[in-house]
RNA sequence: GGAGGGGUGGCCGAGCGGACGAUGGCGGCGGUCUUGAAAACCGCUGAGGUGCAAGCCUCCGUGGGUUCGAAUCCCACCCCCUCCGCCA
């Protein structure tokens, strides 16, 4: 959410940024136009109550001294002032409420250093690492993955639908080493906390981090409890301190968590539904950090550099992309999509997305951090990447990793957890 | 799932219809005293809105209601605790 103040200071400002994102500026004239109406209203609803305030004060005197008809007249007049408050505060709520309907329509002004384009076709690349192989000199992953046995398509779509993976013997082991190194390289190298949330949120977790009530459609929700299964570990980790005013020696909180994330996906029929390259459940591995608003730039690039040490010990050749104007997420100010080379299917991998949410998620969340006793409450800023996204990393692990043999190298990096395993045959 | 108890400021805890944004204690900050510290003593110490400011307004789990007036009474919901049942 963005800052109602911001739009007063700068509306051209605010129209112009936003227009980068593809967004209509015109809501932000409509909400000018409300915010001047409710600081009317509010300024007489609030005489309004200093007037019945007083009365009742003066009121309360009267009915102890046991002055009885003044005391009657006076009763008879507060309740048409009450009358009257009732009314005014109607009409407050009524804008406000329109207020806070449109305020939720106006994305994060994405920063200055963000590129301009119109989609992820133009997403400038800034770094690429590692000699890629050559497209069709591997296989497509769910060939290797079949042949070793390393997951089942089609028993997860008769046990879930399709969409679903049951990972079988050294793949389900694959699935569990890889989240333990990812939190172990997390925890012990780059200085993160960490946390095993509920893979279950409520409403109000849904709508800290923007879930709701943008996203609802992606969400798999247990109706009956209220619940919604979490698409990211950025949902219940940022906001374990919703509602809360953090001491600035707390800052900068780096958490690292694991969970499953569900999405329905809807929308996306049709669109790569071979293999694990885009499933209705995966494992992930999430940074997230809160930070004092001025360092949150530098933050991300720490945070991109975290990932992209992930994905350089599985040695896997990737390309940082940076998110122009027309892919920076809603509620994002800048961001970097990390793509990892898939040599069977021939494509660049999403396999880590890491972004500056700067106040947009902590004002919806409000939280904050004090700097000294005596300071006001500021917001935080947050910040989530993944440490990497497990699915999309397998696939692109098998196909770059397939010997000649046929057999899959395991990455020195990775074998410690995999019981000391140097190939998969 | 059943029965009871409870949610008040950073924490503990009083208040149970009018002078209460809320006694008191702890913690924190500032000061007096001290060579320094501790102790003692004095003062300050919730968040938000609006305003140049004084001030005014809102907030006692959440939402409704009763009343001229609600932290206080009524209803619903959420959360926590204790006991019983069930259970990995």
């Amino acid at each position: 959410m963005i800052a109602l103040q911001r739009l007063r200071d700068d509306p051209d400002g605010v129209k112009r940024d936003i227009a980068r994102k593809g967004e209509p500026p015109d809501v932000v004239d409509r909400l000018l136009a409300a915010d001047a109406r409710r600081r009317e209203l509010e300024a007489t609803a609030n005489e309004l109550r200093a007037r019945r305030n007083a009365g009742n004060r003066q009121l309360g005197e009267l009915i102890r001294t046991q002055r009885r008809a003044e005391a009657e007249a006076l009763k008879a007049e507060l309740a048409n002032v009450s009358i009257e408050v009732d009314a005014m505060t109607g009409g407050l709520r009524d804008i406000e409420e329109s207020i806070e309907h449109d305020l939720l329509l106006v994305p994060n002004p994405p920063h200055a250093s963000v590129p301009d384009g119109r989609g992820a076709e133009e997403n400038p690349v800034v770094r690429e690492w590692g000699e890629r192989r050559a497209e069709g000199s591997s296989a497509p992953h769910w060939e290797i993955g079949e042949r070793l046995g390393l997951f089942d398509l089609e028993r997860g779509a008769k046990l879930a639908g399709s969409g679903f993976v049951l990972y079988t013997g050294v793949g389900a082991r694959l699935q569990r080493a890889l989240i333990g190194f990812f939190i172990d390289l997390h925890l012990e190298r780059h200085g993160y906390r960490e946390v095993w949330p509920p893979f279950v949120v409520n409403a109000a977790s849904a709508r800290g981090t923007g879930q709701l009530p943008d996203k609802e459609g992606q969400m798999y929700v247990v109706e009956r409890d209220g619940l919604y299964l979490v698409p990211t570990a950025e949902v219940p980790v940022t906001n374990i301190y919703r509602d809360e005013i953090l001491p600035a020696g707390e800052l900068p909180l780096n958490v690292v968590a694991y969970t499953p994330c569900w999405r329905r996906e809807a929308g996306a029929a049709g669109r790569d539904t071979r293999g694990l390259l885009r499933v209705h459940q995966f494992e992930k591995v999430e940074m997230v950090k809160l930070v004092r608003p001025e360092t949150s730039y530098d933050e991300l690039e720490r945070l991109t550099r975290d990932a992209e040490e992930a994905v350089e010990a599985l040695e896997l050749p990737y390309r940082t992309v940076e998110r122009c104007g027309g892919d920076v997420g809603f509620a994002q100010a800048k961001g970097y999509d990390l793509e990892a080379w898939a040599p069977g299917v021939g494509k660049w991998l999403e396999i880590s997305s890491c972004s500056n949410y700067t106040d947009f998620q902590s004002r919806r969340m409000n939280i904050r951090y004090r700097d000294t006793a005596d300071a006001r409450p500021e917001l935080v800023h947050t910040l989530n990447g993944s440490g990497l996204a497990l699915a999309r990393t397998v696939a692109a692990l098998l196909e770059t990793h397939l010997q000649p043999d046929g057999s899959v190298r395991v990455p020195a990096a990775l074998r410690p957890h995999l019981g000391g395993l140097e190939a998969i045959r």
